[in-house]
RNA sequence: GGCGGUAUAGCCAAGUGGUAAGGCAGAGGUCUGCAAAACCUUCAUCACCGGUUCAAAUCCGGUUACCGCCUCCA
């Protein structure tokens, strides 16, 4: 049993999906006015880290996530770069999915654009007005907060509280038009020659928290399993969310909200965002350094922690990660003089192991405890590889098992194919020279070797090579 | 001001009542011609004060510090 800490109820729950089996997930996707910053990396690596886990565990996982693709950044940097908002979105989004492969994200079942569904939007807003629970004004429609008896209760909010804050901080031209400070844009009409739709109460723009409302309900239906994203969504884009999409459901919307922690970065320890100005980007990152690297250091984290940025704790976890690369390289060089069989001990080790790691992951996907499991099978992995006779099932067992566990946190491990002629000449050459006592000639190789980046490695079974 | 979170070794980080997982870095050792990789050993009384208890990092009260949300943001 899966237990999952839901934000709404601030405990940690038996997962208990809607249809056995399945888990209906929606996870709010970025603004694509900019490459994603390793902010949004996070989000989107705990979330295809616990979709993994979910498949792991044999659930079919309907992963949904959305682009906003229109709203005043858009526009703005639209303008700015001088460019159209379609545009401005689609290298964006494109530069998104490169990112995220990079970064091993497995693709989304879905990823619907707000601009593909401003139909459905303005259905939705219809219903939300003909019930009254919105209202035109001026142009634009507003969302009448008061009216949903439940608002503030995701975020553990005061809806008077709210209110006192809303008024002291919002002092604008769209205040004066809501009947109330805490009432929130469905539909913003359009302004100068900006990109708008057709609707009934005029020409206009979605706001932003409708098209989450509108997509989850439309892909993934009227309650959903889960929904996630960063905690600063919690408030208020999900209060909204729920507020839209329960009065015009009347249903429950998500049984499980998840919510995951910053990145912080600098000695400031501060968030990290695109408004703040101090972020970092997929997209410069890896052209510095091993994509795998951010992965892991991301991924083993628990996902409702703050991470903190820094070099240190990117060289560890760069560390942890070749730690994790030798071992599969140790374990496949045994299948050269590998016999047939298998050792008993190895299956019951590896079985000992699997069910500590899903106990960990059990629980609100403990990464932590989970890559600690982990940790241990490489232990495993190498003590075995350096016995004498090691036994083909085994290392077939060890191997499978190690890829398995390991590729939920996105790690994908690759058998080097290194058929390099001159190199397998050179080490011949140094193995003659090592036998005759030539430690000169012997050295004199293998540093000529590293110069070229290739690492030599003497073992009982022979000399081997990788590269740095 | 309201709401929420965090404080464990040089660093990252598990751990919700019984005498501190794991990893990185460091130190020593095994293996090696030397290395590399790997393995073994070693490295903390848990922010502070008070309380409850036979027993607390873990529960209660208080203090301090840091972070986030309350306005666009993963």
């Amino acid at each position: 049993m899966i237990n999952v800490y839901n934000t709404m109820t601030r405990r940690k729950e038996a997962f208990q999906p809607i249809t056995p089996g399945i888990v209906n997930m929606y996870v709010c996707g970025p603004t694509v006015y900019n490459y994603i910053h390793i902010g949004n990396a996070r989000s989107i690596i705990a979330f295809d880290t616990i979709r993994r886990y979910f498949e792991y565990r044999g659930f079919k996982v309907n992963f949904v996530s959305n682009f906003t693709d229109v709203d005043d950044k858009m526009i703005n940097t639209a303008k700015k770069e001088g460019t159209t908002v379609p545009k401005l979105a689609d290298k964006f989004i494109q530069d998104f999915m490169e990112d995220s492969r990079a970064i091993n994200v497995e693709p989304a079942t879905m990823n619907p654009r707000a601009t593909e569904n401003i139909a459905e939007i303005i259905d939705f807003i219809q219903v939300l007005l003909d019930k009254g629970y919105a209202y035109v004004s001026d142009g634009d429609v507003y969302y009448r907060t008061r009216k949903f008896k439940k608002y503030g209760e995701l975020s553990g909010q005061n809806i008077d509280d709210l209110e006192q804050g809303a008024s002291e901080h919002v002092n604008d031209e769209e205040t004066a038009r809501k009947e109330d400070p805490i009432d929130f844009a469905l539909w913003k009409g359009v302004k100068a020659d900006e990109i708008s739709w057709e609707a009934p109460w005029g020409k206009g723009r979605p706001g932003w928290h409708i098209e989450c409302s509108v997509m989850a309900t439309k892909y993934l239906g009227e309650t959903i399993d889960i929904h996630a994203g960063g905690e600063d969504l919690e408030f208020p884009h999900h209060e909204n969310e729920i507020a839209q999409s329960e009065a015009k459901t009347g249903k429950t919307f998500s049984n499980y909200w998840m919510h995951n922690g910053f990145v912080t970065v600098g000695d400031e320890n501060e968030k990290m965002s695109k408004s703040l100005g101090n972020f970092v980007t997929v997209h410069d990152i890896i052209k510095e350094m091993d994509p795998q690297i951010l992965r892991l250091f991301m991924a083993t984290t628990q996902y409702r922690r703050p991470i903190q940025y820094t070099r240190e704790n990117l060289t560890e976890a760069g560390n942890n990660l070749a730690k994790l690369q030798n071992a599969f390289a140790n374990l496949n060089y045994r299948y050269a003089d590998a016999i047939d069989g298998e050792d008993p001990e190895i299956a019951m080790r590896v079985k000992e192991l699997t069910d500590d790691f899903n106990q960990a992951m059990d629980d609100d996907f403990n990464a932590q405890n989970g890559i600690a499991v982990v940790y241990e099978l490489t232990k495993v992995l190498n003590v075995y590889s350096e016995r004498e006779t090691v036994k083909r099932n085994s290392l077939d067992l060890l191997k499978a098992r190690f890829i398995e566990l390991v590729s939920i946190f996105g790690i994908k491990l690759e058998e080097t194919k290194l058929e390099d002629e001159t190199i397998k000449q050179l080490i011949t050459q140094r193995d003659q020279a090592r036998e005759n006592k030539d430690f000169q000639r012997s050295d004199e190789i293998r540093d000529q070797l590293k110069d070229q980046g290739i690492i030599l490695e003497d073992t009982p079974q022979g000399t081997r090579w990788k590269r740095e």
